[in-house]
DNA sequence: TTCTGTGTTCCCCA
DNA sequence: CTGGGGAACACAGA
């Protein structure tokens, strides 16, 4: 489940490794992972030089002389960089450059390769109504948003509308880190709550991409993120004791999706 | 075999 | 308008 820290990982590794590459080549092996005519695809982008290679939330974003390229992994994936000839098991496809690379792009599932055109990316209705990444979002802007919302404040987080970057693995930490249960209404959290969770988002974001993300995403060559999984907190610890207080670890469900918390550092009320 | 888990959109309902 | 809840997508691991 690759999330921001995963993302800016691999879309400053792109920005090293694929600025100056021209171009050459594509196989797309799953045509339902992009926005257009595989064929378009195709012709729009053969012959385009990679500019810049940069991230907004859980979305890559390549700039190319011939119009964006948007990569989001959904649920998890791996973006390789290796010889033409040396393809990995599995891809939906590959972009293959003019010196004899090839960048292979899989996911599980819920992928996305999307084109845009020079000057319209404000059209690609995805990415455009992302919120302010997470690790950009100043904490009044933080504020201002999470005092606007009567959801659950993990509904909150989780709504790339609100803020983008923030999935369901990371989550479960950053709100014990702040002391707040999932369950809590955004709007209801003090000023106190809200810079404590302000606070827990970066450092927990921060200090993930730091070690170039979660050791169950791998870089462009292949190799894990250096986030342990004893760097993790609470999130899939059912059971375990809190490291704070030593209280048994709870998973619940929360909506449609799994929480993890500390039934004593994170009350409802 | 059957279940679950991840992201995102979309659609219905209150 | 808001927010909750579900379906859809058609995979991988237990």
């Amino acid at each position: 489940m690759p999330e921001l820290p995963e993302i800016a990982s691999r879309a400053c590794e792109m920005q090293a490794a694929l600025v100056g590459k021209t171009i050459h080549s594509f196989e797309i092996l799953q045509p339902k992972c992009l926005n257009i005519p595989a064929e378009d695809f195709s012709t729009c982008l053969a012959g385009a030089t990679l500019e810049a290679a940069s991230h907004h939330g859980k979305w890559i974003i390549c700039e190319t002389t011939q119009g964006y390229v948007l990569i989001n992994l959904g649920m998890g994936g791996e973006i390789l960089l290796r010889e033409t000839g040396n393809p990995p098991k599995k891809y939906r496809l590959s972009i293959g450059f003019q010196d004899g690379t090839r960048l292979f792009i899989n996911f599980w599932w819920f992928g996305y390769v999307h084109f845009v055109a020079t000057g319209m990316l404000s059209t690609h209705a995805m990415t455009a109504k992302l919120g302010p990444d997470a690790l950009e979002i100043t904490e009044a802007e933080f504020t201002r948003r999470l005092r606007l919302k009567n959801t659950a404040v993990k509904t909150f987080l989780l709504d790339q509308k609100n803020l983008a970057g923030i999935g369901n693995a990371y989550i479960h930490d950053i709100l014990f880190l702040a002391r707040v249960h999932p369950l809590r209404k955004a709007s209801g959290l003090d000023g106190e709550e809200s810079h404590r969770l302000y606070t827990s988002i970066r450092n927990s974001l921060q200090s993930s991409f730091e070690k170039k993300g979660a050791f169950y995403e791998v870089d462009l060559q292949g190799k894990p993120g250096g986030f342990q999984e004893k760097d993790i907190l609470i999130g899939y610890r059912e059971g375990k004791p809190c490291p704070e207080c030593g209280s048994a670890i709870q998973k619940l469900r929360t909506g449609s999706t799994t929480s993890f918390i500390c039934p004593s550092c994170q009350l409802i009320s």
